[in-house]
DNA sequence: TATATTTACGCAATCGTTCCCGGCTAGCTT
DNA sequence: AAGCTAGCCGGGAACGATTGCGTAAATATA
């Protein structure tokens, strides 16, 4: 069943006037009389007219929307993030277009191929925990396709990226966890490919060496899939409670792992913060109602949303290609709760 | 700056073809010959031919994408619904344009109009708490513009359906209660306009009814935005707590009502369960981690975003306009947990 | 050999809209 | 009265792809 709308013949035809005639009096053209204008703005007012966005996108090799790849929307950082493209692109004039990677490379590859192949005028990015191969973005990168990279970056390929300082929340957190005593503090990491994982861990060891405290990987677990499943957060909190000297306290690397962590925390009784201290990055609601309520480090979500698009909305809208690109980083937020308190 | 596409031309004007004859040959036409079927098919993909969707959708006046309204994606219920929808839309090979009317009607009808100017072929509608007057949804149905409701539905509307037997699973939770022992059960409820508080409500009601206990109107406090904000439920909470019969448990209708409902408790330091105890109508993850673990009413999300998207696909692509709607009604799942326990 | 049929391709219309390029009719100037 | 200029409007091409129809050449049939 297909829903037939109201085209500017319709009226055309029922004006006795020809399509140019109604294109440019509906535009407020100057070449179109006032009597004339009136009657064709009276008549499309009354039969609901709306001009048919497909063909302006034809005509102007534009559609006015924009895709989004995240790995999960059911996840409070992403959907914030989310909530920020929104924002600018709604107010652009934009769609926004949702596709999910659920942390596949495989998917990935198809969601971009998809999207770019639907006409979407720019891509925000956000790779999957397996990517390491690029080919699928570089192609359309060096097409000239407008894409912004945000949170997990690409230093590789020469865009807008837009990030938090992973460095630092890292090292905040860390810091925190010295200054309340803890000395053998363990990391439990997202995939090891991703940028932010490897900005995290870095902030984790500068704080350390700056602290005079022993640094070994064996204190680092990674979860390839970002702790999007129970059993790789087990078998990694398995692990690092198991060395010799075992770790009083856990900096979680993403919001999965961290409340994974819990889970399993809460499964084998252990006691936070009394047996083992931990502290994430988070950015759901209610980590204040946890138990215990959750020491983290917040990532400003929205704003990430907010500037990604806004950086490229106006590389769409750019007249000439873009030469200089921007890497924007936003300060995380360091909130400490009753996880981290001695 | 703009993305030059390949199109059918520059394969024709290459090959010293017709586009007819490359069109043809693409779609493997008995018309054309082999070999130059393998002169096109060779081209094309050396030069990374993509149709161009947008002329296919001027042509076949449809655009192969589908509009979502939700309140918020940031809220665990929907996300899932979200990825329900789109585990079958991309199947089909549709995409999904997601709006959020931030429970606003204003935005509501303006996210409405918007996504149908931009040639979507149909619509997945949750309506938002404010939300009394159809018009803007009526006008396009009343066109034959098809429309499928989930969760928060539209009695007045002859179209698909998919909803949770909302007072099942009011009426479970409420009857749990009863059993535990607890005597004076107030409801925490959304806005009184949606259809899900009215029939989780009449749940609650009935199940009072059932094992001859008091039902009173002020036992029923009903929060106009679903809880979005704090100090409607903290206002509805202290409402309730001041009455002569203090309740000793409460059923909240919504996730948001259920974890603002908690911090209300933890900001008064009142005990749950042994104050008071809580049961809500909730979709997050974590509610086994939460102090104490909440006993919740949980709906099958993703199962209602793939049953409305295949019917609102199913209808798109009948021949002839639907006659009968179906209503899908899906049974909820009671969790009990640490807040129902005396 | 003359006609019929098949093969393989091109032409042009179509979808809805915009916009360049004209054209016609007043009214004005010289 | 002839020419000129606004003012106002229509014709038609274009965007990219599909498809009904027409047709030339090649092959088959009588």
């Amino acid at each position: 069943m297909k829903y037939e709308a109201v085209t500017i013949k319709d009226i055309a035809k029922a004006l006795g006037l020809s399509t140019s005639t109604v294109s440019r009096a509906l535009r407020d053209s100057y070449e179109i009389s006032p009597e004339t204008k009136k009657l064709v703005l009276e008549y499309s007012d009354k039969i609901h007219y709306r001009p048919n966005p497909i063909a302006l996108s034809l005509k102007e090799k534009r559609s006015r929307s924009i895709g989004i790849i995240v790995c999960e929307i059911a996840n409070s950082f992403f959907s914030q993030i989310i909530n920020g493209i929104e924002s600018i692109a709604y107010d652009k004039g934009y769609n926004v277009i949702i596709a999910q990677s659920h942390e596949s490379y495989d998917r990935e590859v198809i969601n971009v191929q998809y999207l770019a192949s639907r006409s979407i005028d720019g891509l925000l990015v956000s790779v999957s925990s397996e990517t390491q191969d690029l080919e699928h973005l570089r192609n359309l990168h060096e097409r000239g396709f407008p894409i912004v990279f945000f949170d997990r970056i690409v230093e590789e390929m020469d865009t807008h990226k837009v990030i938090v300082d992973n460095f630092k929340g890292a090292y905040d957190a860390t810091v925190h966890l010295i200054q309340s005593g803890y000395q053998n503090i363990a990391a439990l990491a997202g995939s090891e490919y991703l940028s932010i994982t490897k900005e995290r861990l870095g902030g984790y060891r500068k704080a350390l060496e700056d602290h005079g405290m022993p640094f070994q990987e064996s204190a680092i677990q990674y979860c390839l899939h970002g702790g999007m499943l129970y059993n790789e957060v087990e078998h990694a909190l398995d692990e690092l409670l198991k060395q010799p000297n075992k770790p009083d306290a856990i900096i979680a690397s993403a919001d999965k792992l961290t409340t994974n962590c819990l889970r399993y925390f809460k499964k084998l009784s252990i006691k936070v913060p009394d047996d083992i201290a931990l502290i994430g990055f988070s950015n759901l609601d209610l980590t204040d109602l946890l138990s215990p309520s959750l020491s983290v480090v917040r990532q400003p979500a929205f704003e990430i949303g907010e500037i990604a698009t806004e950086l490229l909305i106006a590389q769409i809208e750019s007249k000439r290609p873009i030469q200089e690109f921007e890497k924007r980083t936003l300060p995380p937020e360091l909130i400490i709760r009753e996880s981290t308190s001695k």
